[in-house]
DNA sequence: TGTCGATTCCCGCTCAATGGTAATCCTCCT
DNA sequence: AGGAGGATTACCATTGAGCGGGAATCGACA
């Protein structure tokens, strides 16, 4: 499937270039583009046209490339996220007024958490939680919820991989993850005190779609030393069964387990 | 550029696929797409498979393909637009709250309005902007505060241009459109009722980053009857000097035309 | 059982994509 | 002015990935 010697499509390419820019890179000239996809010269300098032919790509003034409106466009046109992000927007805003650091609003995708929305303000401290930002699933709080109501044959190949362990509070051990994630599913929410960074502490609880299945995971981050987390967690549950009710969830039978399958 | 029969390059079927997708067809088997697209069978089951291989496109139990999330993650991670979004959500909350039916930013791009956020309401009766959505920019509020405050040259292009008229209230001379963009200018905001559907009007003020150009429109929209004008104009340009503050503008400079160029 | 559509499999053709090399452009420094 | 270093464009021989027609298979529905 591939012209190229080293045996990539031209989408794989695509996808090579275009995962080249993030927050800390978000444009860069296309010799630079070739040398962090390790693409030849030659056709790092074809693709990018082509690529700037659908505005999938735009070049600014001073030569250098960016990703373009269209490429956004393309992708929100017709997007689940929208949907969950939109049935969510209002209730994370209530959340955010009340906890005043961070609130997000967090997805299992590819075996790790893809943050799809964040609302912060001036004073959020140490949070590495970015919109579009991804980081592991056993050291977030919001992580840890959408694993703990997860099919539990996901969650038998996610504990069989080895676990890097962050801090002193990551839990990396099978045993003591089951027995981490049965409470969760208990208690209705993770609370991970500096699991990733030992400074900020997050709180998360499920969202459900109308299958009764975890949609997305509904978190804050604060400073390790404010948590109090009694007082927030009914603030975030509240919040969740909003915009699961607005996602066409009916409430909860009863006595059911929330792990599916 | 391309190894098809109709010549066309990968990347540009690659859009043409992705392009198929809206709010109203999320999802489509892949014959569908192929007959949307116009590509030939076996080339749209090909191409379909790389692109599920990079997860740009996924496919859901019932074998339907739709956008995939990698897509999104992709165009989000890096975009201008989200450093716009993200200095205008607080402030566009402030605007809906008091508004209470639709409010919405708006970027130029492509001589059209493309609409980057959008907040509405249950209330909210006749307001066509979707997120991503585009419309005529000379339809709308936003692209006409987004055209009065372009380089003169782009006017001057485009009123060069064929306009549709969609109502009575629709403006298409092109003296008649200079006239009232000079109005905007003076003025500081646009208000039209109906000129895209009867029902409905919208008001716009730009919002201007550190250069002093205008970066984004921000408007309102309101049922036809109920425009009050006079009292929504001052809400919105206190929150789109806000948003300018946000984005790194220090104020306008005393007694500058803000056309630039 | 039969029909219709979606999907997969097969396969020979061919030209677009490839990527090395070299020329050109551009910017900054001396 | 000169020239060093990087970015960008131009050139071009090679070749296998993409192409797309056609047929087989799967699957739902009547």
């Amino acid at each position: 499937m591939a012209n190229s010697a080293s045996g990539e499509s031209i989408i794989g390419r695509f996808v090579k270039i275009v995962n080249a820019f993030d927050d800390t890179h978000p444009a860069m000239s296309v010799a630079e583009l070739g040398r962090r996809t390790g693409l030849p010269v030659t056709t790092t300098y074809r693709l990018v046209n082509d690529l700037l032919l659908e505005r999938l790509l735009e070049r600014e003034p001073g030569g250098d490339i960016h990703i373009g409106t269209r490429m956004w466009e393309l992708a929100s046109r017709s997007s689940k996220m929208l949907g969950l992000r939109e049935a969510a927007l209002p209730f994370m805003e209530d959340v955010q007024a009340v906890v005043q650091h961070s609130t997000t609003l967090g997805i299992l995708d590819s075996d790790e958490v893809l943050y799809i929305e964040r609302l912060g303000s001036d004073k959020t401290i140490v949070d590495i939680t970015k919109i579009a930002g991804r980081l592991p699933v056993h050291a977030t709080s919001s992580g840890l919820v959408l694993l703990a109501h997860s099919p539990s044959a996901y969650q038998d190949a996610f504990l069989a991989r080895p676990l890097t362990k962050f801090t002193e509070t990551t839990l990396t051990e099978p045993a003591a993850l089951r027995r981490h994630l049965a409470e969760i599913r208990q208690r209705g929410f993770a609370a991970m005190p500096g699991v990733i960074v030992p400074e900020s502490s997050g709180i998360a609880v499920p969202v459900f779609g109308p299958d009764n299945t975890v949609r997305a995971a509904l978190s804050v981050v604060v400073p390790r030393n404010e948590e109090n987390t009694p007082a927030r967690v009914p603030v975030l549950m509240a919040a969740a069964r909003g915009i699961s009710r607005a996602l066409g969830w009916r409430g909860e039978l009863k006595g059911t387990l929330r792990q599916s399958h």
